[in-house]
RNA sequence: GCCCUCGUAGCCCAAUGGCAGAGGCAGAGGACUUAAAAUCCUCCAAGUGUGGGUUCGACCCCCACCGAGGGCACCA
């Protein structure tokens, strides 16, 4: 076929163009990631890769994500579960108008082009996507329920519109959500954002702060830490109290909210936003209002960047009235700044100088008094500058005089509450979600204004509320959205009166669209309802995530919202839509992101020309953790063709059947590929995919060897290995491993060959190093069985000369006989008596030690069993303690306590002998002899009976035998 | 300023508190070759950022510092 790239590719390894070709079709045909239907009984698994945005062809980021998720999939796959992997588009956006602006092409059609182009690169990069299921968001078949989500958050009370300052990016002429700002800057095109009074549509998402923030722990180990944390930051939630304060010359009083009630003495003045209605009502007529409208004006010119400098000098204007601090009856005088911001709490502050930086910097430059209210020891801040925000005891406060911190916070609260001055309050920072869009590629919002009913939602039936053909409409920003142009479109009848009027003429936030497309794709071609509830019961929710950690608070935090409130409507049983989820990291060049403006970009199809399909995507697997950026500059794809080579070549090395019986294999090849197979399978699992990758490379040493020099390529454990590499190698090499299943005598495809069964008894290697050591120092190595018995193992240890060498020297005395040592040895009361580990584990005197390969149960059994009322739900029972791990059973760990170490974790030992008139429980049940009941009953005798006198009173009080006794006579003491 | 993560051979990275090295890249030598490429074999290298602590034993746990990266940043 392709002679002409045969001589880049062809260096006695595989034409990988002419295999890139050949095996495209065949997998069309056999379609093996065709997600299963309801009759399937397989188990299912839900893995998702974010949906692309449809600008030009996929790039590198595309490649490591897509190659990542790939694993995943078809790893379950191999594993037999019933794996849904499906792909869409992210369809609707700026980029498409902003085309559609610069040449004049229609947004629908500029999307459908680069959709089919990204499509026929995915195909070509093998990826295991599940193309019945696709769709895009651009559909009205998909906007339609977008438009009926927005409907059921309306009717619900959920979606609502309101004036008030947004941020407006200048350049796109539209509107941003908070989380679209970034520093400032409009998060697309880095334009300097600014603020503008503007009527919007929000989604409600503040009502689900607490549930948001609450429902996190449900991620905990299964998301990143990271975008935990981000999440955390973004709600932002405090609390505090909300106190009221008398206005001079006002009725109404004025509810100001405070994390710090406790400092409520220590007000010494007042500030209200400059930019609220309250700052301007109450400068209003008087002798200040000139001034205060020429400090708003201002500030209204600062830009946010501005407002962003943390180190910026304080500013701000006396209105010449005051407020009375409900506690003290002291007058406050009140001040207008835009340190204080009108959007967040009430818009208004008491200001605690003494015990609040910000505060203190503004009494600074306005020359007003500071008091200290709470004693932390620290300098005064009026002279030093620095508010003190520390615990220590109140002062200068009336009742709250002498009590701590939160001492007083909880007594003020009571007061506020009892006096109907205030009470203890929660406060976010999450704002609402501002989701109208001046622009036209988006979801039309489905609601017709009524000059007498208001807003009224479109009614069901007439959905999709389709958009206006783009053609003889003015795309170009002007502030107003497009699709007010379209004036048939937008003059219709009220739905509920008949009467003429109009419609929304904005468009939805792209991110609506993204919040809930992962319900859409276990029925996506429904046409009834936005999802089938019984699909997505099914199928959701998601069982791996993944995708880039940009859209750690966005995409994800939006997705989380609508997955509850669809729940809370019963639509859905679950709360969390993505169990887990893994954040890729970037492809970078030299450490800097890759862009051509920075003339670092590496284009994506140079390099698959260049090395190959396979090559790429194992470069992108085996480069690092997955989390962890990549830098072009240290991978060597050239590596990766290599390393599939020989793994190719081992494929036509086999001269054994297909079917050959392996258990007539050689033993030691034989284990060395169940070891892989074992120790890949799980390092995939656990998400560590480069680690798996070693595993692989390591068989393929392993059987090129075997081969060459060892058991020879007719023996059946050659052709194990060399099938279970191809299996292996399927998840992220599938053209390689398709041709070397081929060439191994088998139909395709390899992607359905199934992972290898494990045969656990030959997971114990033939001999293990046992390390010798004493007092921590190792003193000698020596081979031995991984099953021999502890005692023969001390007989082998004590044989060597410099064994008995170093405890004679730590103070063992030593009888002629090896064996004699072994009996003092346990007398010895210095601590480190004989440590001898086994294949990498200890053992240690006085711990549970199990033969290898045991599993937690085993663990748990061998410590006499689980006690009542344990909860047993997170403990993996059957996992597989590593060989000679050290393990120590605690019966009496309570509930709830995190996965995998609530019953097993490490020693953790304490040196010398134990006080029994002090020891706890726990200590006195790790002796030998001693369960956890009879520590109890030893702990209740001593209370009643007063302390022991002599060690020997504990076996007398205990009932245990003297031989018992004798075992930890030294490890106890009075 | 606050919070989080990470510092292991020249480089990318492994290592349940128990032999510091699994795998790869780069490098050196050898076999094959007229030669080169490719292939195969062998070898090379750090004592885990620094200083303390806990432990019989620390890359791993704790504290401080240094360095890198990320997040938040007038949210009262």
């Amino acid at each position: 076929m392709s002679t002409d790239s045969t001589r880049d590719f062809v260096h006695e390894g595989y034409d990988v163009a002419y295999v890139q070709e050949k095996w495209l079709p065949v997998w069309d045909e056999l379609a093996p990631f065709r997600s299963g239907r309801p009759e399937d009984l397989r188990p299912k698994k839900y893995v998702l890769d974010m949906f692309p945005y449809p600008s030009g062809d996929l790039h590198m980021g595309h490649a490591e994500a897509y190659a990542l998720g790939d694993v995943i999939a078809r790893y379950w796959v191999q594993k037999g579960f019933n794996v849904m992997h499906p792909m869409g588009w992210d369809a609707f956006g700026l980029p498409a108008e902003n085309a559609a602006i610069k040449a004049g092409i229609d947004p629908a059609i500029w999307t459908d082009e680069n959709i089919a182009v990204q499509k026929a690169s995915m195909r070509r990069y093998a990826c295991s996507f599940d193309w019945d299921r696709t769709f895009n968001t651009c559909d009205p078949e998909f906007y339609r329920w977008n438009q009926w989500l927005f409907i059921q958050l309306f009717e619900r009370g959920l979606a609502y519109r309101k004036a008030s300052n947004v941020n407006w990016c200048p350049k796109d002429q539209t509107v941003l959500a908070n989380e679209q700002v970034i520093a400032g800057l409009c998060e697309r095109c880095d334009t300097p954002v600014v603020k503008k009074k503007l009527t919007q549509w929000y989604f409600k998402i503040t009502d689900y702060a607490d549930r948001l923030l609450d429902d996190m722990s449900q991620l905990e180990g299964q998301w990143p830490e990271k975008v935990l944390t981000m999440q955390r930051n973004w709600i932002g939630r405090s609390s505090g109290a909300n106190v009221s304060f008398t206005i001079e010359r006002r009725t109404e009083p004025v509810t100001i909210y405070t994390t710090r009630p406790d400092t409520l003495y220590g007000a010494t003045f007042f500030v209200v936003a400059a930019d609220s209605d309250l700052a301007a009502e109450l400068a209003l007529g008087s002798s200040v209002e000139g001034k205060f409208k020429e400090y708003l004006e201002k500030i209204k010119s600062a830009s946010d960047i501005d407002r962003l400098a943390t180190d910026r000098p304080k500013s701000g204007l006396f209105l010449e009235r005051y407020a009375i601090n409900p506690v003290n009856g002291e007058k406050l005088s009140i001040w207008a700044s835009d340190y204080v911001l009108a959007d967040y709490g009430t818009g208004a502050i008491m200001a605690v100088p003494a015990h609040d930086q910000r505060d203190l910097d503004f009494a600074r430059a306005m020359d007003l008094p500071v008091r200290v209210v709470v004693d932390t020891g620290e300098e005064d801040p009026s002279v030093s500058g620095v508010a003190t925000a520390g615990n220590g005891e109140l002062i200068n406060s009336g009742p709250l005089n002498g009590k701590a911190k939160d001492e007083a916070i909880a007594f003020i609260n009571e007061q506020l509450e009892r006096d109907g001055l205030g009470k203890a309050a929660r406060n976010y920072r999450l704002r609402d979600w501002l989701i109208s869009r001046q622009r036209y590629w988006g979801t039309p919002i489905p609601i017709i204004h009524c000059p007498s009913c208001g807003e009224v939602a479109v009614p069901l039936d007439q959905l999709p509320v389709k958009l206006p053909d783009a053609a003889g409409l003015d795309l170009k920003p002007k502030g107003t959205s497009p699709l007010g142009g379209a004036t048939d479109w937008v003059n219709v009848d009220c739905p509920k009166c008949g009467n003429p009027a109009k419609r929304d003429t904005d468009t939805m936030d792209t991110f609506v669209d993204s919040s809930w497309y992962f319900l859409r794709f276990p029925s996506s071609t429904d046409q009834t309802q936005a999802f089938s509830k019984e699909a997505v019961e099914t199928w959701l929710p998601v069982d791996q995530y993944v995708g880039g950690v940009t859209h750690a608070i966005l995409h994800l935090l939006y997705s989380r919202f609508v997955t509850k409130v669809l729940s809370d409507m019963d639509l859905l049983s679950f709360n969390e839509p993505f169990s887990r989820l893994l954040n890729q990291g970037m492809v970078v060049m030299e450490g800097a992101a890759m862009s051509k403006s920075r003339g670092n970009l590496v284009r994506l199809t140079d390099e698959l020309a260049t090395h190959g399909v396979d090559a790429i995507r194992l470069s992108m697997v085996f480069s690092g953790p997955p989390e962890d950026d990549i830098d072009w500059k240290d991978v060597s794809p050239s590596g990766s063709v290599k390393f599939l080579n020989r793994a190719w070549r081992l494929s036509g090395d086999i001269t054994s059947a297909p079917g050959v019986d392996f258990t007539t294999g050689d033993i030691s090849l034989r284990k060395a590929t169940h070891r892989a197979v074992h120790d890949a399978g799980f390092a995939v699992e656990s998400l560590r995919f480069n680690v798996a990758i070693a595993r692989i490379m390591e068989l393929v040493n392993a059987a090129r060897k075997a081969v060459d020099s060892g058991c020879g390529p007719t023996d059946p454990a050659a052709r194990e290995a060399v099938e279970a590499v191809a299996i292996m190698l399927s998840l992220v090499a599938p053209f390689t491993a398709e041709e070397m299943w081929e060439r191994l005598g088998h139909q395709p495809s390899v992607a359905l060959a199934g992972w290898p069964e494990v045969d656990e008894t030959l997971l114990i290697a033939d001999s293990v190093i046992a390390v010798v050591q004493i007092n921590g120092k190792i003193k000698e190595r020596i081979e031995v069985s991984p099953l021999i018995s502890d005692h023969d193992l001390e007989i082998e240890a004590l044989a060597h000369p410099t064994i008995i060498e170093a405890l004679v020297s730590c103070g063992v005395v030593t009888r002629g006989h090896p064996q004699q040592v072994i009996e003092t040895a346990p007398v010895i009361v210095a601590p480190p008596l004989l440590v001898v580990d086994v294949a990498g584990g200890v053992k240690v005197p006085g711990v549970y030690s199990l033969p290898a390969d045991s599993r937690v149960t085993d663990a748990i059994k061998a410590a006499g069993g689980i006690e009542k009322g344990m909860d047993m739900s997170e403990i993996n029972l059957a996992r597989i303690l590593r060989d000679g791990e050290q393990i120590y059973v605690d019966p009496l760990v309570a509930t709830n306590a995190p996965k995998n170490t609530a019953v097993v974790r490490s020693v953790k030992k304490k040196s010398g002998p134990i006080n029994i008139n002090r020891a706890s429980v726990k200590e006195l049940d790790a002796l030998p002899g001693i369960g956890p009941v009879l520590a109890e009953r030893i702990v209740k005798f001593r209370k009643v009976n007063g302390p022991f006198s002599l060690p020997e009173d504990l076996q007398k009080v205990s009932g245990i035998g003297s031989s018992k006794f004798a075992q930890f006579k030294s490890k106890i003491k009075v």
